[in-house]
DNA sequence: CTGAAAGCGCTTACAG
DNA sequence: CTGAAAGCGCTTACAG
């Protein structure tokens, strides 16, 4: 799908000669009468020259209107009166060419099957918002990989790359760090490349000695068979409370990292001779299919087993499951993600190292 | 957060001096020695002139081979070798200046809260990168409504918008309407604006032809408050059935269009002295609500009281719930959106008309 | 088929 | 404070 204006090259006089032209009639006339039928009308093609033609000025004092401001009072106004009436806009692509930034950030999503990730889109894209970005996103697809998303971000002279979940291989991080793009990571810790993440080796501590705490003797780690960063670090802080405590560290894998896969996952778990007394969860969706299969087992949660999941969803709060976990501190994570993006782009060097927000242990009903 | 890039501003000799100055050098090795020692290096700032340098031919030749292709073998040959070493690909932002489209398309988020619209918004954003555009997503801010967001798109010059879900209101889809870009929507059905949407008054017609079928004779339609369009088709569908059966239309509100939502409209209503013996709810949320103070109630689903929800989210089939819903087949409606989406970037007007997507009953456990 | 030139809409030193 | 001019990186009639 190769998108064409539907609107006739533009005839060839220069830039004097259409002044005179349009002399002081508004823009909007004149494309009306332009207009061909299809593309009907109005607003987005109003020029800066218009304005300035309408305001009695230049282009270069409308501009400066607009900019960085150094104009007299009385201009200001006669520029903000006809920009106004004319309904101008500076056009974000053009002033972009003149080596300011476009305001544009791209999120390159390589996951998007845990409700997790929506809840950091979504948060993500206030944030950007807010900051009065624009977020371009650019999802993985089975066709596009990281690296040639990255490249259509780059076509786009984007200020900074945020690259959201997934696997992204080594040789990726290489190509990314040499960017003249900064490159940011949120929720992996890889080195070499700026970012944000949750703790998670501090989160498998946390969860595994509180879990010791409550009294639980047999502990599994549930997860998905994937070698993906957080995994292995949640994995390790877990190994590390019950090494400390003594207790071996039982372990259940999955393919998928989904309800069923938890639910699977879990079912193998309660079907071993010694029936393990506490679940710790990569994720929320695990650990909420890992509920469901004690129900199917008739286990009391969480009197015969605790359930302990990660990531704290909104799900998770909900009555029907009540189900204790990590919550990531998502809104700190944001927030120092975006101060990086405000550093480069008032001309700091990016930044080399993940920021590290510690993980805060909910407790509901699951696990206590 | 104004965004400056760090380089200092370019010397102001003309083109031809700059040709000469970087010879047949590549940009990569003259930038490295430019650079500041902040913004490190490299790639996308290689031009098409230095392609048209190294590869001995003009600028303009250069512009073909990755345009429209009027280029003999031999120079493309040289051209493409030449781009390959020195990494090029054109800039986006400057082509787009031309007059060809920007390949952006906005999305314009109402709302987010509805796990539904996570859904939606993944196979948008999918279905956008496999056309080969890029999405600027702009959600609703406590600051920027709807007309907001479409003034920052309208900047980058997005060859459409999507507004998806949210109460746009007939003032803004009058200006919408006068936009010289095309717009749609998803999901609504707002009078002169084109689109699509599930077929919410069928939906609502089917489902209470369902339960009533299954025997219900006491049957509420649960939702929030607010007046949004596709709530009152689905309500005047599920009357439509119900009149037609001579059974009378049992309802019941809420503020909020949630979970809980659900909760507390369904505990009112089966606090009544009659209590209803069939939900109809507006959405699975809400539906998952009720099914929630069901068990709260002790009452039996669907034995008791049948439950039906809207939107077939993904949690609807999970064992836990088994959630009888309907599907709006939203793989059709994205299809659709996108073939409106191609057409009008061939150059035909924009629809003004929202077509219409059969919803599919889908029965599981909690109405059967 | 190819290159020189003008132009897209804007910004920014430069010289008043 | 202001305007004329050059430039951002690209494309597209135009004239070879």
């Amino acid at each position: 799908m190769q998108c064409k204006t539907a609107r006739p090259h533009p005839s060839r006089h220069g830039r004097l000669a259409k002044r005179r032209a349009l002399g002081s009639e508004s823009p909007w006339t004149e494309k009306r009468r332009q207009s061909t039928g299809s593309v009907a009308s109005v607003k987005s093609r109003v020029t800066a020259q218009h304005v300035a033609d309408k305001a009695g000025v230049s282009r270069s004092a409308v501009s400066r209107c607009f900019g960085d401001g150094l104009v007299s009072d009385d201009t200001r106004k006669r520029i903000e009166a006809a920009a106004e009436a004319l309904g101008y806009r500076p056009n974000a692509i053009a002033r972009s060419l003149t080596g300011r930034s476009t305001g544009l950030v791209a999120l390159l999503l390589a996951e998007m099957e845990n409700p997790h990730v929506d809840l950091v889109l979504k948060k993500l894209l206030l944030a950007i918002a807010e900051a009065d970005k624009r977020a371009l996103v650019i999802p993985e697809t089975p066709r596009q990989d990281v690296t040639e998303s990255t490249m259509h971000a780059l076509d786009y002279q984007v200020d900074a790359i945020i690259v959201v979940g997934g696997t992204v291989s080594d040789r990726v991080v290489g190509q990314l760090r040499a960017l003249d793009t900064p490159v940011f990571q949120f929720g992996r810790q890889l080195d070499g490349l700026g970012g944000v993440a949750c703790d998670s080796h501090l989160g498998g501590l946390l969860g595994g000695q509180f879990l010791i705490r409550s009294g639980r003797r047999r502990i599994a780690y549930m997860t998905k068979a994937s070698q993906t960063d957080s995994n292995q670090r949640r994995r390790a802080g877990l190994a590390a409370a019950l090494d400390a405590a003594g207790l071996p560290l039982l372990e259940e894998h999955s393919e998928e990292n989904s309800f069923e896969g938890g639910y699977n996952a879990a079912t193998r778990l309660f079907a071993r001779l010694e029936r393990p007394d506490a679940l710790f969860c990569f994720n929320d969706m695990f650990a909420l299919g890992a509920l469901q299969a004690a129900a199917a087992f008739r286990l009391r949660v969480p009197e015969d087993v605790a359930i302990l999941g990660f990531d704290d969803i909104p799900m998770a709060a909900w009555p029907a499951f009540g189900l204790s976990s990590l919550r990531p501190n998502l809104d700190a994570q944001v927030a120092r993600l975006m101060a990086m993006i405000a550093e480069v782009c008032d001309g700091a060097p990016p930044r080399r190292t993940v920021d590290l927000v510690v993980p805060e242990l909910v407790i509901r009903r699951t696990a206590c």
